[in-house]
DNA sequence: ATTCAAATGCTACAATGTTGCATCAAAAGC
DNA sequence: GCTTTTGATGCAACATTGTAGCATTTGAAT
């Protein structure tokens, strides 16, 4: 339940913006789904428009406790699946065996990230368009493309040049 | 320790051709990074080169089974963890939270993935090349992209155009 | 206020991967 | 070949991440 790495500590939710783009209000976005409005869903989405990159669930459990906002580890599980199901988030396979979960961008915004084989870090890499669709084997249908840069990042880079690749 | 999707079953080393270009020895190949040659390491080598998809560590298990190589899980756990460090290996974040592995091309033969988010299959795209290095802030050194095209594969595609998105 | 499906909170469980430590065996030295 | 050394293995115990079932609560429609 607690943060293995007190670097990307992204507790309550922040100020400052997003993506650099705006977003809408939660409530809005959960209604126009038709779910039901509850704390929880307007606090998840809340908390990854902040974000800077993708959280996991652990991440994003503990800024909804840093809200006062209870919730069990099931709850908040749940409720990840129905923003993914309903478009409004995604998942992405970030390293350590565990989804992360951000804000899913439409078409202009979809964005590369970055991912830090040593320390586990992501970063999202909003220049960098995820390449758009090749030719597919007939009858596969293409949703969407996630294009992960793996390698080092500055802070690891710059210690051990040679520690272990994982 | 079983099978779950019996389409992509591949469990003792086939004897067609991998991704199309020749191997190294299994042998020469564990020597060569200064690792002792053990069973386990060769046969778990052998069976990803004649792979023709990223393989499970349950899959790896199950072809090290059917050529009547002992071994527990740990082992080729670590078996695998070894490959991915001397970078004769390279773990891919597949969908299902466990992770997939395949033999690490070099250069030219790097590709990308398709993996269909309703039934899990994963697919080698040959042709598909992972896109080169973009600009990245000061300090990051890149190591290598990974390109994962999401969708539905033919077979799901076809029966029920709107299951779970999952 | 009443109603009722949709969300929640437990508890129990499954799947995947890791750690520690005793034992075994590959390959180097003799 | 025999001994030695140290990397690799096997086993047991554990950690983390995610799911399933089911009783209870609550959003929101009437
Ligand atoms: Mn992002
Ligand atoms: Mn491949
Ligand atoms: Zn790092
Ligand atoms: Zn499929």
């Amino acid at each position: 339940m607690l943060h293995q790495k007190p670097a990307h500590d992204q507790t309550a939710m922040p100020d400052y913006a997003p993506h650099s783009h705006p977003h809408p209000s939660a409530r809005d976005l959960i209604a126009a789904h038709g779910g039901r409005v509850t704390r929880t869903r307007i606090a998840v989405i809340e908390t990854l428009q902040a974000a800077q990159h993708p959280l996991s669930h652990d991440e994003i459990g503990a800024a909804l406790a840093a809200a006062d906002i209870a919730h069990d580890r099931v709850t908040l599980y749940r409720a990840l699946d129905w923003l993914v199901e309903q478009g409004i988030a995604q998942r992405i396979a970030g390293g350590e065996r565990a989804w992360r979960f951000e804000i899913r961008h439409d078409g202009a915004h979809r964005h590369a990230h970055f991912h830090c084989d040593r320390c586990g870090q992501i970063l999202c890499l909003e220049e960098v368009p995820t390449e758009t669709s090749p030719a597919l084997p007939a009858g596969f249908e293409l949703d969407r493309t996630e294009l992960v840069l793996h390698g080092a990042c500055a802070d690891c880079g710059r210690q051990g040049a040679k520690a272990g690749t994982r």
